[in-house]
DNA sequence: AATGAATGAGTTTTCATTCAT
DNA sequence: CATGAATGAAAACTCATTCAT
């Protein structure tokens, strides 16, 4: 008797997912092109042709890595939808980044790196670039709901403030104060901080 | 006839240039496993043979690109010690890091890009892990000199801004407002900015 | 309940008669190495495993599809010897030929597709060159009967013709005169072409 | 001192040529998908990757031999035309053909091998057909000028009689009576054959 | 100093076949 | 009888590097 339907897409999402995790991790520390099907393959414990099965290309998990984030991206708005003073806004984009940044590290280098190299992966260019602009517009909007004086100038700095600090974090780890920095964000978009922007 | 010493010298200079300019730009766009040794040839002009009289490798290339890094950075400080006024500093560095985020994009953009894949490259990764502490030193003393309350963390974000602009600018090209966003950062770091930062 | 054996058989039949349908189709167009089981099995409307349970490898499969001919060409003397005007067996074999060719095409493609190619299938080979063997006997039989001139040359003639028109029935399709051109084999190998065949 | 841009042109043409030849043997013997990139290095006596600076991919080997029919072809016709008696055309067509399919052989069934399964090889496909429509229309009109009654049907089986006997050819090798076919052939199309084709 | 033909190891990809269910 | 996930060997193809000239 053959499995039923949803014993084989149990073990489909399972090594789909396998193969994804392997994949980002991989892609992250050594590259795309650095990484090798057999490399993913070996990490997800499978072998390198069913890796095929699930993924018509190497190509095709990086796009599907960033798939991914769309996802995100849109739990995301909704949250922030649900918080109405904007100083709490700011402190949850504030958190939601750090932690981010610290345990999606992965992710995050890997979103990074392929953004710097353009003539690869356009798909993936255009849904970074997409999720980019949204939390700019997203931000913009809060700063000027405070009053703040160049609110589009001000929220490209707190997005930028974000990806530095990220490379700064990938680059010195544990010499990174990482949670002095963000208490640091924190209360430099407190209301006590955005007061010092609005002149 | 043979050619003289100088001559040599001078067309070996001229090809070693063209092998690191093609190669840079290519390994900015395409990335360093994206771009074979033939691409840079055909981009510099030169026969596959010849660049391996001039680099023994492709690692070697790229280990070349940055080590002119660390020249560039002596210049910098160089010049930084002519300046004695802290706030002249600032504005130097600021002034600096926007002109070569223009200029030097695909530098900037190929460092990062190696920056974030920690299992290549370890002698880049150094190189431009000393760069980056060089400065984040420079920078911390200054705010200390101008009494500014955790000299430290704010270094870090007057870093970590350059970079993440850095991003956005190649991210959104033409969108991105490049010269209001260098004046909004000397006005941050202006005097009057530097006031807000005491306490 | 479990199916009685007839039901068992009957579902053989059909799934192997799937099988061997699609496989034809799918050899003769895209060649045997350039189809894939998970080919036929798509076309046949089966699993992949489940064409395993019924011939044990892509070989034995082309190699079945063969075997039916030696039935088909069994067939076809019987009825030939059923037919006792040499004149007759003559119409009859050209009116089957023509029919064959239009009707098998697939087959017939097939057929000489991996006829061309030696190192393939030494088992089908051996099948088809016997197959061509016989009928080459029978005709020749004919023209000694009805006093031809050079009956075995003839008769290797008379099958040329058709090998070859049907190659250009492939190559032409539509823009090949096939009714007229079965009347005109027809009217060569009539009494009053015959008769020019005899000196 | 690199080598002289004809000793590198010497150098392709020759490995070229091996290439070529060897992957005409192959492809003939085993078929196109039957034959590996190793295989046909191995037979030409150079490494596997060699074989890609030559030609882009399996693909374009094939593409390049039906490429050379075309030259032959052409060869062929400007021969044609310097003979003025339309008997000596045909004798002359018979004896190309003839010599073509024994010296030529593996040309022969690779072209026919190929033109029998439509969904591979577009390119070469219509290189073939617009081949075999040109010696069509000579011959139809070679036939017209004898005042033959239905030159069009009576060039096709002139034509057809090649490929069969071609097959059969193949098959028989050695038990096919190669010269007494050729006589029997020229003897049919001669002046005394010719005229029976008049009625 | 310079060329580009040649190599071979490594990579991506395909697919006949097996096997757990 | 039937499924399709999984394997592994082999194929197509790439490319850093070498080397004869």
């Amino acid at each position: 008797m053959p499995r039923t339907k949803e014993q084989n897409q149990e073990i489909r999402n399972k090594t789909r997912r396998a193969i994804l995790d392997s994949s980002l991790k991989l892609f992250a520390n050594k590259g795309f092109h650095g990484t090798s099907i057999s490399d993913i393959a070996r990490d997800a414990g499978i072998s390198k042709g069913l890796a095929y099965n699930y993924f018509e290309s190497k190509q095709k998990i990086v796009e599907a890595i960033f798939q991914e984030t769309l996802g995100t991206g849109n739990l995301l708005q909704d949250k922030l939808k649900t918080i109405g003073d904007p100083y709490d806004k700011l402190k949850f984009l504030i958190e939601t980044m750090f932690d981010y940044i610290k345990y999606q590290e992965e992710y995050w280098r890997l979103y990074f790196a392929i953004a710097l190299q353009p003539e690869l992966f356009t798909t993936s260019q255009s849904i970074n670039k997409e999720f980019e602009q949204i939390f700019l517009k997203i931000t913009e909007k809060i700063f000027r709901e405070l009053g703040v004086k160049d609110p589009g100038l001000e929220a490209r700095w707190f997005m930028a403030g974000f990806d530095g600090l990220g490379l700064q974090y990938f680059f010195f780890r544990e010499n990174f104060p990482f949670e002095k920095m963000r208490k640091f964000y924190l209360k430099k978009y407190s209301a006590g901080g955005i007061k010092k922007l609005k002149t």
